[in-house]
DNA sequence: AATGAATGAGGCTTCATTCAT
DNA sequence: AATGAATGAAGCCTCATTCAT
């Protein structure tokens, strides 16, 4: 069976995409985990201490993953691209969007941490501003003339959003979602 | 001088779009606008009224300035999709992303507002499906075999995420990101 | 009547004393007066805020008081010695050990704060010290060749301890104990 | 080495003198010692536990050392003064102000245990106060007319008082501050 | 001898709100 | 139009303690 500390983290994340860091309270997560308050705090310290956890098992697991794909030399950009929205988005329908978290609610971190996170955050967009890179080399077209950084906001704008509208009772399914996003940005018909 | 109650609206847009409807209190609310927290209340009767005058600050313009813009009928729709951006990224500038707030914090509005507000939400979400029907209508290729409803939500992701990254100090100006996002969206190069 | 205000300061003293800072809840505070413990805030801000109110309520007073015995030209060292005691002693039995307090507990302060009154404290010492300074002027042998600071120490211990120990129903009224404490020091008969 | 036992016993003295009782936390020793916090339970069995801990470490060894002082017959009461006033100093400056810790702070032993330290505790001080009767036999004129229990309290208020403002790097040493002591009392010039 | 998990009670504080002015 | 007094509910956190290991 899952660990209670399992528990928390999953729940703290489901809570917090849901209703911001602030309207997240502890009494909330002790009663969706079915445990006293004092134990949350037992385990996280404090409710800085959650987010922290959060952020902690979301980024080392994400930015390696994103990173094989990047760093993959025999797939072209576009495919790279391809990868990279069904990642992002099984990631957003999984686990909600923690990315969206990370930056919403990382001003609730001390200083310390704040930078840190912020640190990866921006290591992970990095990772996908190289993914443009490469297609703005490869192709003819695609993402000509425009500002790298733009386009990945542009993504990440695209996918993150989905957190807030996607329901999985809707008409279409995570990975059509992907596919048209991906045809969207791709200029395919 | 602006009155006291327009302040209020400003501040309070500025706030929750920053620390989430949860994250700021009315205390926070009253001393950005150096009044007491009675005189908050005074005006707005409770915490729920100040998002309301804020939903009702914001609807019935921006509804009306777009519908404008859908229903003249001498354009074609690619122009008013680079109408809409224009727009829709002014209005993130100014007062931030108020949809967002919309979105996501109407749930702290009794269930006869909600109804309200999300109706005012989707006739607004409405009016830029219905540029995406006459965009898919006109061209050839554009939003060819893609669920409109899907484009509408990626177009609002990519704008409303604005909010989240984009600083006036930063490289690129409000118009040029709209820009650009309009040939992202229309595969011009 | 009393203002609430006034009321939360005497019950702040008298407990605060009695049970320590630490030892002492907002909650007992509020119980004492008979009003809500959201109402000792509301007027303190913070349990802090208490501890401040106590010293402001008492130095002014005190050190305005004990400096007109001091300053005054016309009376002896031992005069001035005698008043002093009386002073303090009454101060003791009515507010408590208001100095000790001011020593042990001023730790819970903020740095700037606790500057302020650790200087006010000395001033109150110092004015003790100068009345010791007139008395190994005027008199042949008393305190001579004492250290006159620790001559000072040694007559606050005496009067603070009387806090822990006195009791209003025990044989010695408060003016008997300051008339032995003065016979003890100036080695009267 | 010491024994983790002991170590304990010497911190909390330390800081329950130092924050009071209710100040100091079993999370704070546990720290000070660097061991968890169900080990200081599992030595002490409950808070209470460790206050009196501290009381059994202190009352037998300093009550039968003043003892032999006392029942010494071959020196005179102002000798033996002086002697208590060494020792007395001595305690302080090593272990602080066990003596206040005790008046203070036994309000928080359960009834049986409070009574037991109240008793020792008047006995020690009953230890002084022959010691002052005996001066009141010997000497013609010291102490004579004064309330016996309350030079004692007299005596421990100076001694005890040193607690809160000695400090070793300070311009005298405990047997200089002892020695200064006792010619006020004694009025030595 | 030593510890982690878990908790109930209580402490400080924030907060939205009511009322009187 | 604006505010201070007062409060109940709730939030974060500390703390002493129990239990199992």
């Amino acid at each position: 069976m899952e660990s209670t500390y399992d528990r928390l983290v999953s729940a703290a994340i489901k809570l917090m995409i849901e209703k911001s860091y602030a309207g997240t309270s502890i009494g909330m997560l002790a009663e969706e985990v079915g445990i006293s308050k004092s134990t949350v705090i037992h385990y996280f310290k404090s409710k800085e201490g959650i987010l922290l956890a959060i952020l902690e098992n979301f980024f080392p697991v994400a930015i390696k993953e994103l990173r094989t794909v990047v760093n993959n030399k025999s797939i072209s950009g576009t495919e790279k691209l391809r990868r990279f929205l069904y990642f992002q988005m099984k990631l957003v329908a999984e686990s909600g969007d923690v990315l969206t978290l990370v930056i919403r609610e990382t001003r609730y971190l001390g200083e310390e941490h704040r930078k840190i996170y912020n640190q990866r955050h921006r290591e992970y967009e990095g990772l996908v501003v190289k993914i443009i890179e490469q297609i703005q080399t490869e192709e003819t077209s695609l993402f000509k003339n425009k500002d790298k950084n733009l386009v990945m906001k542009a993504i990440f704008g695209m996918c993150n959003y989905t957190t807030i509208w996607y329901r999985p009772e809707g008409p279409l399914r995570i990975d059509e979602i992907a596919d048209q996003f991906f045809d969207i940005l791709s200029c395919n018909v």
